[in-house]
DNA sequence: AACTGTAAACTTTTT
DNA sequence: GTTTACAGTT
C-alpha cells in the first residue's frame, strides 16, 4: 500500500526543466519572503514550483526549517511539496529538519495529540469516520426522542458539519437557534457532541473546530504555536472554510508572514463549507499584502487553455482573469456524443489505446467523472480491453469489513472508551454475544457510567447474562486490555517490538485470521489477504515514520500515528503512478493533478452540471468551475464525452448534452460530426416540464415509463393527473410524480429498453 | 444466537 | 443496479 507516495516527480522535473527560467511574476513570489502575500495562481501556472522554491529560499536565507508550516489539502499534495522542497535543497536532511508540511486535518490532529487534554479531555482520542458519525448521530436522534423518519441522520449531520465549519459549537448553535428546525438540530448537535465526548472521540470537523477553539481560548497553546511557526503558507486557499481561516489567522497574526496560494476559479468545495470570501477578501484582511497573479499556463497547449477559458468566462460572479498558454497550439479538445454509457466507455478505452500506441504512457492518462457511480461501466470496459486502470478510491481498502474490524480492535487498544469500536467487534468473530446480550451490556454501561469494555468485566450472572455470554465478554475484554498493556510495556521481554507486531498479533489473537482461514471460500481468502495487506501497510508506515523521526518511538505511539493517518486518507492519496495504469477518478479528486490525456465523461445535464446544482446560480457556477478544473488537468489531449441515454438507478433515461459543451468556444473545440449540438440553453429553471403538462401530453415517469395524460385536476396545491402508461393507468400527484414532458416525435425515434 | 433471503432506499462531490 | 435493513427460519 502506497499511502503517501511521491507522485509525478518526473513530470514535475520535466516541468521545471521547461521552466528553467522563471517568469517575472514567479520570481516575485519566490523573492517575497516576509509579510502577507496572496498568489492568484491559475491552472498550470507553476504554482508548486514557485512555492517550493520560495520555501527553499527562506531556509537558505537562514530561517530555521522548523519555523515553517505549509498547509495543503491532501496528504498527496503535502508529500509532493515536501519532496520538492527536499530536492531544491539537494536532499540535505539538516536543511529540512522539523519542516512541517501537512494537511489542515493532520496538522490539527497532531496538535490535539499534544494539547487535546485541554479541550477534549484526552490526547488519545479516536477520529470518527463518516460511518461512525452516522451511527453516533442516529443514537443522538434517538436520545432526543425525535421521529427518525422526519430526522434523517444525513441532513442532521450536514447541518452539524456546516456549523462546525463556521466555528459554531453546540452551545452557540443552541443559543442562536430561533425556529423549530434549528432548535431541533441544536438538540441533536448537543446530544451528538456528548456521545462523541463519552467515547473520547472527535469527528473530521471537530479536528478543525476544536483546534480553532483551543487556539482562541488557551493563551499558552496559542503562544507556543505562534512562537514556533514563524512562517505560514496555505495552499488551495480558495477551498478553506471559516474555521480554517481562524486557525491560520491565529497562527500568523503576530508575525504576519502569511502566504496564501489559490485560484477562485478552482473553488469546488463550497458545498462542504469552503468560504470563497477567504481568498476574495484576503487583500482587505491584510491591507499591506502583496498580490501576485500567475496567469501563464505552462501545462496545457493553447487550444486546451483557450477552450477552458471560454467556459469559465460564462461565470458571472467572477473576477476577470486572463489565462493563456505560450506552448504550441496543439490539438483542439474533442467532443464525442455516443449512444449510451457502454459506447461511451468503449470509445474512451479505444482513444486511450490509440494514444498508448503512439507512445503515451498509461500513467499519463486519466478519466474524470462527476459521480463515483460512473466508474463501474468504465472499469468494465477497461478490464475487457485488457488496459490496466486504477480507480482513485483511497478509502476503499479501509472500508472493507475485515479491515474495519481489525482497525476497530486496534482503536480499542488506543482508546478503550471507544464504545463504537467495541460494539463493532465484541462479537466478531462470533463468540456468543448476541443482540440481547449486547443490549443488556449497553444498558448496564450506561447506568453505571462506564465504557462497554469496563462493563464487560464488571457484569455478572445477576444482571441477567448467560454463562456463555459472560465468559465470552470477560475473555474479549481481557484480550483487549492485555494487548494494551503489552504495547505500553517497557519490559523488552513482553513488549511488542514493532507496530507490525502489534497489528499481526491483533489479527491473530482476535480470531479474525482463524475466521477466514478455516475452510475458506474465495471471498474468505480475499479477506485474509486484505488483513495481510494491512500488516504490510503498517510495516511500510513504520519504516517511513522512523525515517522522519530522530528518536525511536514506542509501538503505542506508532499505532496511534498509524490509525490517525488511516483515518485521514483521501481518494486522491490512492493515486499511484508507478503502477502504469490509466487513472479513473472524480473531478474533485483530480484537483492539483495533471496528465497528458484527460477524458471527462458524462457531460450531460443533471450529471455535469449535477441535478442538485441545476437550479441554483451559485451551485451552477461551482459546477462550471468543476468542469474547468477537469479540462485544465490535460496537457496535450482532451476528450469530452456524453451519452444520449444513460442508466440511472436501474432505469435507462434519455439525456441532454451539458450546457457547458455549448459554452465552449467553437474555434478551439472539435465538435466532430455532432456540430449540431443544441446551442440553446436547455431547459431553464422556469420551464420545468411539469408546469407545462396538459391534457394529451406525453410524459415519462421514472418507474412507469412513457404515458399519456388523460385527465388533470388543477388545485392550488396537489394537482393530480391521470396517466395511461403502457401497462397501467396511474393517478399521480403532479408535484411529486416528477413527470418529464416528452415530445411525441421523440417517442418514435427512441426505443426504450423497457 | 446465527444465518438467510427479500424489500426498501438510495448517490453528488470529501477531509 | 447496489447496498442496507429487517424479518423469518433453523
Amino acid at each position: 500500500m502506497n499511502l503517501e507516495h511521491a507522485h509525478y516527480t518526473d513530470e514535475m522535473e520535466q516541468n521545471s526543466v521547461v521552466q528553467s527560467s522563471l517568469t517575472e511574476a514567479q520570481v516575485k513570489v519566490v523573492n517575497h519572503q516576509h509579510g502577507p502575500l496572496l498568489v492568484l495562481a491559475g491552472p498550470g501556472s507553476g504554482k508548486t514550483t514557485v512555492v517550493t522554491k520560495r520555501i527553499a529560499k527562506l531556509i537558505e536565507n537562514g530561517v530555521a526549517p522548523w519555523q515553517i508550516l505549509a498547509l495543503t489539502f491532501t496528504n498527496k499534495a503535502a508529500t509532493e511539496m515536501k519532496d520538492r522542497v527536499h530536492a531544491q535543497l539537494n536532499y540535505d536532511p539538516q536543511k529540512v529538519r522539523g519542516l512541517t508540511v501537512a494537511t489542515f486535518h493532520s496538522f490539527c490532529a497532531r496538535l490535539l495529540r499534544q494539547w487535546g487534554d485541554r479541550i477534549i479531555g484526552t490526547t488519545s482520542y479516536s477520529i470518527y469516520d463518516s460511518a461512525d458519525q452516522k451511527s453516533a448521530v442516529k443514537e443522538a436522534i434517538k436520545r432526543c426522542e425525535l421521529n427518525t423518519s422526519n430526522w434523517k441522520p444525513a441532513s442532521a449531520l450536514a447541518a452539524i458539519s456546516n456549523a462546525k465549519n463556521a466555528l459554531i459549537d453546540c452551545e452557540t448553535f443552541a443559543r442562536e437557534a430561533s425556529d423549530f428546525y434549528a432548535r431541533n438540530v441544536a438538540k441533536i448537535y448537543t446530544a451528538y457532541q456528548s456521545i462523541l465526548n463519552e467515547n473520547d472521540a472527535v469527528d473530521f470537523d471537530d479536528l478543525l473546530m476544536l483546534t480553532a477553539l483551543l487556539l482562541q481560548q488557551d493563551d499558552e497553546v496559542r503562544e507556543s504555536v505562534q512562537e514556533r511557526f514563524q512562517y505560514l503558507m496555505v495552499d488551495e486557499y480558495q477551498d478553506t472554510n471559516h474555521t480554517q481561516f481562524v486557525i491560520a489567522n491565529l497562527i500568523a497574526k503576530n508575525h504576519r508572514n502569511f502566504c496564501v496560494v489559490g485560484d477562485p476559479d478552482q473553488s469546488i468545495y463550497a458545498w462542504r463549507g469552503a468560504d470563497i470570501s477567504n481568498i476574495l477578501e484576503f487583500e482587505e484582511q491584510f491591507s499591506d499584502c502583496a498580490v501576485i497573479p500567475l496567469g501563464q499556463n505552462f501545462r496545457s497547449t493553447q487550444h486546451i487553455v483557450d477552450a477552458a477559458a471560454s467556459l469559465i468566462s460564462h461565470n458571472k460572479n467572477r473576477k476577470e482573469k486572463r489565462i493563456y498558454s505560450e506552448l504550441e497550439v496543439g490539438e483542439r479538445p474533442v467532443v464525442k456524443t455516443l449512444m449510451d454509457e457502454y459506447e461511451e466507455a468503449e470509445t474512451i478505452v479505444s482513444e486511450a489505446t490509440k494514444l498508448i500506441g503512439k507512445g503515451v504512457p498509461q500513467k499519463e492518462m486519466a478519466v474524470l467523472y462527476r459521480v463515483n457511480a460512473l466508474s463501474r461501466v468504465l472499469e468494465d470496459a477497461f478490464r475487457r480491453a485488457g488496459v490496466p486502470y486504477s480507480v482513485a478510491r483511497g478509502t476503499a481498502f479501509y472500508d472493507r469489513k475485515e479491515v474495519k474490524h481489525a482497525l476497530a480492535y486496534l482503536t480499542l487498544i488506543l482508546n478503550p472508551k471507544d464504545n463504537l469500536a467495541c460494539e463493532r467487534v465484541i462479537n466478531v468473530p462470533t463468540r456468543g454475544i448476541g443482540a440481547t446480550s449486547l443490549q443488556r451490556l449497553k444498558l448496564y454501561a450506561h447506568q453505571h457510567q462506564m465504557s462497554l469494555l469496563q462493563a464487560a468485566l464488571s457484569v455478572c450472572k445477576e444482571d441477567g447474562f448467560s454463562k456463555r455470554a459472560l465468559n465470552a465478554m470477560v475473555e474479549f475484554a481481557n484480550t483487549c486490555l492485555k494487548w494494551r498493556e503489552d504495547a505500553h510495556s517497557e519490559d523488552s521481554m513482553t513488549a511488542a517490538a514493532s507496530l507490525a507486531d502489534v497489528v499481526e498479533r491483533v489479527v491473530r489473537e482476535s480470531g479474525l485470521e482463524k475466521l477466514y482461514s478455516t475452510n475458506p471460500t474465495e471471498e474468505d481468502y480475499e479477506r485474509l489477504q486484505n488483513l495481510e495487506e494491512l500488516v504490510s501497510a503498517s510495516t511500510e508506515f513504520e519504516q517511513r515514520f522512523m525515517e522522519s523521526q530522530d528518536t525511536p518511538q514506542t509501538p503505542l505511539v506508532l499505532l496511534s500515528e498509524f490509525i490517525q493517518q488511516v483515518a485521514l486518507v483521501s481518494d486522491a492519496d490512492a493515486i499511484d503512478p508507478e503502477q502504469g495504469a490509466v487513472t479513473l477518478m472524480t473531478l474533485h479528486a483530480s484537483k492539483g493533478l495533471e496528465f497528458d490525456f484527460i477524458t471527462i465523461a458524462g457531460l450531460e445535464e443533471s450529471m455535469l452540471p449535477h441535478q442538485r446544482a441545476q437550479f441554483d446560480d451559485d451551485q451552477l457556477e461551482e459546477e462550471r468551475r468543476l468542469c474547468f478544473v477537469g479540462m485544465t488537468r490535460a496537457r496535450k489531449h482532451l476528450l469530452l464525452t456524453n451519452a444520449k441515454r444513460r442508466m440511472h438507478r436501474g432505469l435507462t433515461e434519455r439525456t441532454m448534452a451539458s450546457r457547458f459543451l455549448s459554452e465552449l468556444d467553437e474555434e478551439h473545440v472539435d465538435f466532430g460530426d455532432v456540430a449540431v449540438i443544441n446551442k440553446q440553453v436547455p431547459m431553464p429553471a422556469e420551464t420545468k416540464p411539469s408546469s407545462e403538462i396538459q391534457l394529451g401530453s406525453v410524459v415519462r415517469h421514472a418507474r412507469f415509463g412513457i404515458g399519456k395524460v388523460q385527465r388533470i385536476m388543477r388545485r392550488p396545491r396537489g394537482s393530480t393527473v391521470t396517466v395511461q402508461f403502457s401497462t397501467t393507468v396511474k393517478h399521480l400527484v403532479l408535484e411529486y410524480a416528477n413527470l418529464e414532458l416528452v415530445d411525441e416525435f421523440e417517442v418514435n425515434d427512441y426505443t426504450p429498453e423497457y
